[in-house]
DNA sequence: GCACCCGCAGTTTTT
DNA sequence: CTGCGGGTGC
């Protein structure tokens, strides 16, 4: 099947069979069912060096493509270890880099200036917001935050403004909105998101010798991460390769349905099945075998994520032994938990050896991280949070890019906007309001409508673009780095952070950019960044507009042609339109301070693709984890499974999980129930190690965490503490040290829980959605079948369980 | 044109 | 309890 000398690569070695199975695929289609920690990335980097050294295929006939621009990197990484290569030909990437790749090198064919920009989800929302003020949109009718999300939408689906169905009043507003918006993005030389896919979608859908052209230069496509793809991406793969029977290349798509939690945004796990209906998968190979997690926590995952319904069906197993339980706990409340969390990592540091790094602790939402942080801050601990604003998001940042943008294109009115009066120069809204009218009415850019501003209002605009101007002309024929360098000094950037007591660490920022724009440059030459290639070399090459384009042979030197300029544009990019795609496509780091040995904090969705060796999932509560906001429909409750499964198979060798019984949120103290993921789990894998609590121990209640039930629970639970860990000093005498375990004077007597049906005498049946503060004030959120959602006092209204 | 104050909302996120 | 955005007042 495959040639001999390869069957015995070295490449193939320490591969376990199934992963050997999928690397040595002939070249059809496949569904690669891959489990967490079953050495996916490996896989897909190997199958693609497998292709290569075998000769089944040149690097320009690989095409590879990733969520994320990390993931991109990895695989490259991954793969130049493996072999001596030319990455230059290879088509790796994101989405969104790819699909700008193309853009670019066909931007005459889709409409396009050559030096087109991307607008970032910010920019879309600000050029909403414009557009709303311009046509006098009701914004409480329309908040620009649902047309962008309305927009995009639409894009996902692959559908133009006369593509949607617009059955009602507000929908026809919509589309008549989206439309203008379109108009907008196309006169000003910009696209969104969005934009880039579904454009590039309709570039292969229409042009059918481009589309035969890359059909038949792909012969591999990877995709990593399929479950997560929308219906615009996998429309656009399916228009890559083609459908059977079309010639087009080989699908190879990787991915997990039970590791799905991207729903919200749009992925369609269910591209899963029908991609192996639509293009007759007849291999599929489920990855089992983890390298990553000891028995029980596996256990665990699997027991957990048997509990969805409609899965294709995986269960990890694990060479390595059942290793240490799944430690619980219980705390009264977050701040304890926090407190708790604190004790235990510097167990886990000062007795077992774990490195802080390789410590993480997750939460469902970012609001969850306050206390944790304010503890780790108090004990000294260093730590780090993932998912800030990352660099190219800063604002000043993002004020230096405008003015870098509108060298590079004035008609940009977005960048235009944000800079027009930033450092302040005396212009004021109603010059600009004046500026926008009269740009409006010629229908030119406001660039163009400066001159026809009259008085002093027009004297400053001048002034403004008279400088940008200057600023263009100095930076002919300079570095990038110059050109940057220019703008932060011309622009009044510095020298307005300097005035600002708090601008020191966005001056520092703004030296950073500076850097980052000389790295770039190092990285490629001049802004050929290898993973999200803005701008294509080869594949054009042959598509050229000479007089015989449509008669072209487009297979002859498109494989692997030399690098030839492209012939489509006849021009190659700057570096600064190079450097301003890359600050659009590729956001920076979402870290803070990198480097020192830190506990990594995170939500459960920013830990995907990761792996610790001690794991901590804090917040296990009911409303919480899961989510109020999902826990309602099945599928919301299944994707929340499915992010509790992701969470758990982070761990190596350790895992915590912990709930709190009450929880600060918006200001209010929440009682929350702890999760019923907790029933999910096999017990056998669990130990409790809540410790009694001397409080209620002294009155000779039932402590909390305790054997039986909770006393306002309706059914009788799994005893959540069998045996306290006395054993062990660290928790026999927890120090809860800073403050005062929170008194609990009046335990919940309503007996109600979240979920539970209940019936009213006014309102009739309905279902809990929420319960609210204790005793005389505890309210609780019902959802009547007939009256709507209301909140009730749980001290006057009488709700019985049904 | 800018500063301050009030009011309101408040999962998850990459490109 | 926070942070952000809009609106008002100087």
């Amino acid at each position: 099947m495959f040639p001999e000398n390869a069957s015995s690569s070295p490449l193939l070695h320490n591969l376990n069979p199934e992963q050997r199975a999928a690397v040595t695929l002939p070249a059809e289609h496949a569904l690669i069912l891959a489990g967490a920690g079953s050495g996916k990335t490996r896989v897909l980097t190997t199958r693609i060096a497998w292709l290569l050294q075998t000769g089944q295929v040149t690097p320009g006939g690989i095409l590879a493509v990733t969520f994320t621009n990390k993931a991109a990197k990895e695989m490259l990484t991954r793969l130049s270890a493996m072999l001596p290569l030319n990455v230059r030909g290879m088509w790796m990437g994101t989405f969104h880099g790819l699909c700008n790749r193309m853009l670019r090198a066909h931007h005459r064919s889709v409409n396009l200036p050559a030096t087109f920009q991307i607008l970032d989800t910010q920019d879309q929302l600000s050029a909403i917001k414009r557009l709303c003020k311009q046509f006098n949109v009701d914004e409480e009718r329309f908040p620009p935050k649902q047309l962008q999300y309305f927009i995009s939408g639409c894009k996902e689906e692959g559908q133009r403004p006369g593509d949607v169905p617009a059955r009602d009043e507000d929908t026809r507003k919509k589309v008549e909105l989206y439309q203008l918006y379109e108009d907008q993005c196309q006169r000003e030389g910009v696209v969104d998101f969005g934009e880039l896919m579904l454009r590039s979608y309709e570039l292969l859908r229409d042009q059918d010798a481009i589309r035969e052209h890359y059909r038949r230069r792909f012969r591999h496509v990877l995709v990593d991460e399929f479950q997560d793809t929308n219906r615009l991406q996998y429309a656009w793969l399916k228009m890559i390769v083609g459908l059977p029977g079309e010639g087009g290349g080989a699908i190879m798509a990787v991915g997990d349905d039970d590791q799905s939690i991207y729903a919200f945004r749009g992925a369609r796990v269910g591209n899963m099945a029908d991609f192996v209906r639509e293009y007759q998968v007849r291999h599929q190979i489920k990855l089992e075998q983890n390298y990553r997690s000891y028995g029980h926590i596996l256990d665990s995952a699997n027991a957990l994520i048997g509990h969805n319904t409609a899965r294709l069906g995986k269960n990890l197993r694990t060479t390595q032994g059942a290793g240490e339980p799944v430690r619980v706990f219980e705390a009264a409340s977050d701040f304890e938990e926090a407190q708790w969390l604190v004790d235990e990592v510097r167990q886990l540091v000062r007795n077992d050896g774990f490195a802080r790094h390789e410590i993480a602790v997750l939460y469902r939402s970012n609001a969850q991280s306050r206390v944790i942080e304010t503890a780790l801050v108090n004990a000294g601990i260093p730590y780090r949070v993932y998912g800030g604003l990352r660099f190219f998001e800063r604002a000043e940042i993002k004020h230096a890019l405008a003015y870098l943008r509108l060298i590079e294109n004035p008609r940009d009115d977005t960048s235009f906007l944000r800079v027009v009066n930033f450092p302040p120069r005396g212009i004021g809204a109603r010059t600009i309001e004046q500026l926008q009218d009269l740009a409006r009415e010629s229908g030119c850019a406001l660039v163009d409508a400066v001159s026809a501003v009259p008085g002093k209002a027009g004297a400053n605009l001048g002034a403004f673009i008279a400088k940008i101007d200057v600023l263009r002309e100095q930076t002919q024929g300079r570095t990038l780095r110059e050109i940057i360098e220019l703008v932060l000094e011309h622009s009044g950037l510095i020298e307005h952070y300097r005035a600002d007591r708090e601008g020191a660490d966005r001056i520092e920022n703004l030296e950073e950019l500076v850097n980052a724009g000389e790295s770039f440059v190092m990285q490629e030459g001049f802004g050929r960044d290898a993973v999200a290639l803005p701008l294509d070399e080869q594949a054009p090459a042959a598509l050229g507009q000479s007089p015989a384009s449509q008669g072209l042979d487009l297979d002859a030197p498109v494989l692997d042609a030399p690098l030839a300029p492209d012939q489509e544009t006849g021009e190659t990019l700057s570096p600064l339109a190079a450097f301003l795609t890359h600050a659009a496509l590729e956001a920076g780091d979402n870290q803070a301070q990198a480097g020192q040995d830190a506990v990594q904090l995170m939500t459960v969705h920013a830990s995907k693709g990761l792996e610790f060796d001690a794991v901590f999932i804090t917040g296990l509560e009911e409303g919480l984890f899961p989510h109020e906001n999902s826990a309602s429909d099945r599928d919301g409750l299944e994707e929340e499974r499915r992010l509790m499964y992701v969470a758990i198979t982070r761990a190596r060798k350790r895992l915590y999980l912990s709930h709190a019984q009450t929880r600060m949120l918006h200001g209010q103290t929440r009682y929350n129930l702890r999760s019923r993921f907790f029933d999910e789990l096999p017990e056998g894998a669990l130990k409790w190690i809540t410790p009694k609590r001397s409080a209620s121990a002294s009155t000779g209640a039932a402590p909390w965490g305790s054997s039986g039930a909770m006393p306002w629970e309706a059914a009788p639970r799994r005893n959540p503490t069998p045996q306290p860990a006395w054993g062990r000093s660290s928790l026999s005498a927890p120090d809860f040290g800073a403050g005062p375990v929170p008194e609990r004077k009046s335990e919940p007597e309503h007996g109600l829980r979240v979920g539970m049906a209940v019936f009213h005498n006014k309102f009739g049946e309905g279902k809990v959605l929420a319960i609210e503060g204790a005793g005389a004030d505890a309210r609780a959120q019902v959802q009547f079948t007939r009256h709507g959602t209301k909140w009730l006092a749980l001290s006057v209204a009488k709700l019985t369980p049904v």
